[in-house]
RNA sequence: CGGGGUGUAGCGUAGCCCGGUUAUCGCGCCGCGUUUGGGACGCGGAGGUCGCAGGUUCGAAUCCUGCCACCCCGACCA
């Protein structure tokens, strides 16, 4: 089995068991493609949470928690929302089992216990926060309402990839309602922003920001827009969307209220999320065939120190000095465990804190003891040098720092050389078949066109990018004319 | 749901075509000892419904039938 994280998908899913996350399904279950997050994967993700919970309420969201069943009559009520998550819902029909007479100790659903109304398992929560957002608003006062969820939801895809479409996922979910077109439009881009600076500043994920084609757009959203990462393999991830809504859902949801003029008007939507997917463009931006990579942003340990020794006097004298490097290292905020288990060596734990890629790693031996030095590790470059005790805190410190920096830059570098700008079809072809990544290229903006090439291709529209300049030209496909170009990609 | 593939110990596997001792090997696990600056070594040990059910046979991991599960490709996937 190859190793070579940055070749196929299949890899990375090895990658994943043994590092974070382990795919473990209950046996003959229906239920497939769900996922255990294991407590190092976990540990991320709340260190993800973290940054994530704080930037929202900077810009003002509250947290809060609504049902994980939606009643069937208040799912289907936005039309086009329903009928784009129809085909992949889990749906409650019974409350209760009993046990089985035809089979001695097995139990079976009890037909009497069916449910009057279905529930939908939520696939996402707009039909039920709408529904409660409803008694929640009746003035221009009670505007904008700027809500956060945190939660589970459902989607039962026919195929699922373990982290990138798993059947049941972690996300957030905001919810916001506003007075004015405009207002709702501009909460739906400052979001957007905020998950690529996110992604960007803590994940060391470069992104480009853009908008989707009407294809690719949520159902129920008149505008959706995106952060799109290229992963190591040439492939195109989506790590967040943000939808502008209209008045779609509040019109469904008869969500009115008193403006200031005294008239009654819908409300004004958006939505936005990021998931648990994050974690899978994580692991395929950064990681090497050692194993994970992780930008000291998001390490549960930036440092580790690892003890080497021949007897215990010599495991004490190199305690005491971990201890004071530690504290040291802690009063500047930087995590850091000393791996003083007894039960494997040195080589091993190496190995092992590569695999889970911890930033840097302090080795401490007999060597060191006699000249007052450490062993400095980088994760990213595997590089190693011998170095002086004094000021090592200031010294990790900035290490931490340009290693988070270096991640990004190298990701970017990446991005940069695999993105092509093509004119004509053979060449896009071309380029897709022996290079991957994104492809650059003019559109006439029709979507018989986008869906011509995804079926000649496999390559779709990632988006629309918001800081590419206009430029007229011709469809790559079509010869027709366009005003800019956009950015194609094989996507997961 | 269509096409292809695979099910043997916790993981990875040999054996299957051509039926025949106690089902192979590696990793991992347990015990003792020696080790410890890049995944240690020696000796000893534990661990198996050979996916499930039925059939053929003196005898089935191996042949036949049915079923189940998983993986890959497709359909599907804001």
């Amino acid at each position: 089995m190859s190793k070579n994280l940055t070749s196929r998908s299949e890899d990375y899913s090895k990658w994943y068991n043994e590092l974070v996350i382990k795919a473990d399904m209950a046996e003959n279950s229906a239920v497939r493609g769900c996922m255990v997050i294991k407590p190092y994967g976990y540990a991320i993700w709340e260190k993800m949470q973290a940054e994530l919970d704080r930037m929202f309420k900077e810009t003002g969201h509250q947290n809060a928690y609504f049902p994980l069943f939606v009643p069937k009559s208040l799912f289907e009520a936005e039309e086009k929302n329903a009928k784009g998550f129809a085909k992949e819902c889990a749906i409650v029909t019974h409350y209760r089992l009993e046990n089985d007479p035809d089979n001695e100790g097995k139990l079976r659903v009890d037909p009497t216990s069916k449910l009057e109304e279905e529930l939908i398992v939520r696939p996402t929560s707009e039909a039920i926060i709408w529904h409660t957002y409803k008694g929640w608003i009746q003035s221009y006062r009670d505007l904008p309402l700027l809500i956060n969820q945190w939660a589970n939801v459902v989607r039962w895809e026919m195929r699922t990839r373990l982290f990138l479409r798993t059947a049941e996922f972690l996300w957030q979910e905001g919810h916001t309602a506003h007075e004015t077109r405009k207002e709702a439009m501009v909460e739906a881009e400052l979001m957007n922003n905020v998950y690529a600076e996110f992604a960007e500043n803590f994940m060391a994920i470069p992104v480009i920001k853009g908008i989707k084609t009407e294809s690719e757009r949520f159902a129920g959203a008149e505008e959706t827009f995106c952060i799109e990462a290229l992963m190591q393999d040439g492939k195109a991830l989506q790590a967040g969307t943000s939808h502008f809504l209209g008045q779609n859902f509040a019109k469904a949801f008869d969500v009115k209220f008193t403006n200031k003029e005294g008239k009654q008007d819908y409300v004004w939507a958006t939505s936005w999320g990021v998931s648990t997917r994050l974690m899978g463009a994580l692991i395929m931006t950064h990681s090497d065939d050692k194993g994970l990579v992780l930008p000291p942003n998001l390490a549960p340990n930036q440092v580790v120190i690892v003890p080497i020794y021949r007897n215990d006097e010599q495991l004490e004298e190199i305690t005491n000095v971990a201890n004071n490097l530690m504290s040291e290292l802690r009063t500047k905020g930087i995590s850091v465990k000393f791996d003083n288990r007894t039960t494997f060596r040195p080589g091993a734990k190496f190995a092992q804190h590569e695999l889970q890629g911890v930033p840097l790693r302090i080795a401490i031996g007999p060597k060191d003891l006699e000249n007052g030095t450490v062993e400095l590790a980088r994760r990213d470059t595997l590089s190693k040098e011998v170095i002086n005790l004094d000021n090592l805190g200031d010294k990790v410190k900035d290490l931490l720092k340009e290693i988070q920096n270096s991640l990004f830059q190298k990701a970017l570098d990446f991005r940069a050389s695999h993105t092509t700008r093509v004119d004509t079809f053979d060449e896009f072809k071309d380029v897709l078949e022996n290079k991957g990544g994104f492809i650059s290229a003019h559109w006439d903006g029709t979507s018989e066109t986008e869906d011509k090439i995804k079926e000649l291709t496999k390559a779709s529209i990632r988006c629309i990018p918001l800081d590419v300049k206009e430029e007229t030209g011709k469809c790559v496909f079509t010869g027709n004319p366009s005003k800019q170009r956009v950015l194609f990609a094989k996507a997961y």
